[in-house]
DNA sequence: ATTTGTACTTAACCTAGATTAAGAAAGTAA
DNA sequence: TTACTTTCTTAATCTAGGTTAAGTACAAAT
């Protein structure tokens, strides 16, 4: 039940009052398959945090593709930050691809609670600061790996993603269309 | 002589005393241009905040392609996160373009800081936000733009950036040759 | 059971950008 | 000032990956 708990006390040790606190301020919901939990062009006010379940954030550009930004299966937090931190209208879409028990965390409730448990604040910095590590390493990859390494790397970081999301959306993650995706699967399979 | 604290203070409100504490876990040193100030295969012990001049950071792939992932001038922090965060060798390199005062920030005294004045903590968490976000959108744009696209988002951002480094330098951080850099601008000019 | 939609494949053709190579500018060092 | 190095340009050729289009394989919905 209290598995966000666990994930936090990897990083920092939460006091039982502290732990109390956090959780007087989240709340849990449930949604099924294809719910959309955030438009693009809407203003973000929560983080989500997944219990059990798959959902994952993309955006549409103008030529009505869409790109797959991040996946978040059990123990990973997703949301819009962008939107988040700038209260802007956000140009992601957040959507769940398997029912999925979910932690909603508010951007008032975590301002707050950064404030009262400095653990938190501390918590999330370090949450973000791997973040935005393996954001750098994914755009390097992507200026300078063909697909098909890309790919790779891709299976070797997140071997359960693979048998649970639909391929079209892998593709999308590593930059390439379904079709070519396709001709570069059955290539590998020669080998 | 103390822009960084004013850097600083456009985010967070530090106390006279804490200015001072501040100022006394940190270097500033002068480099020359080509300085190197972090090799890859290091392991960084500093993060860098450029008084005035110009600094990159990029990697060097197997075919021996440099890929520029910043540039930072006057106001902007700089560092290998990878490395600083996990302490194993980095893949960066940071090197000096124009003649710098940098303020070096250790990762100890850093970490020290943090539990000392909270709001330092508040500070690098909204940094670090800040850039993530930042990252996150090139990303996009690398997935879903033409270099043409992306090079004039490029100036639009930084606009100072372009009449500072040699052009081969911003083809890297858009991700495209030399050579194609060229023939797109002489393209453009002709519009 | 049949339609409807979504995911996946295959193949022909196309293009943005890479590669190779060579020369012109321009900065730097002696 | 000359020589050396680095940057930039131009042009021919090449290729990774895109586009278009048609067909197959399932699910899910009616």
């Amino acid at each position: 039940m209290a598995q966000i708990l666990e994930n936090i006390n990897k990083i920092v040790t939460l006091s039982p009052e502290e732990e109390l606190l956090f959780l007087s301020k989240i709340e849990i919901k449930t949604y099924k398959a294809k719910t959309v939990l955030v438009n693009a062009g809407e203003i973000s006010q929560y983080s989500f945090f997944v219990n059990w379940g798959l959902l994952r954030s993309f955006n549409i550009n103008d030529n009505i593709v869409e790109h797959v930004l991040s996946f978040a299966c059990e123990g990973w937090w997703i949301g819009d930050m962008y939107s988040l931190i700038s209260q802007k209208p956000g140009n992601l879409f957040i959507e769940v691809l398997e029912d999925a028990e979910v932690v909603l965390l508010s951007r008032e409730n975590q301002n707050e609670l950064f404030t009262q448990i400095p653990k938190l604040e501390r918590f999330f910095r370090i949450l973000t600061e791997n973040s935005l590590v393996a954001h750098q390493e994914r755009l390097m990859d992507n200026l300078s790996l063909t697909a098909e390494e890309r790919f790779d790397k891709f299976c070797k970081r997140y071997p359960t993603i693979i048998q649970r999301v639909p391929q079209k959306q892998i593709a999308s993650y590593i930059g390439v269309t379904p079709e070519f995706f396709s001709k570069m699967k059955s290539r590998l399979l020669k080998k």
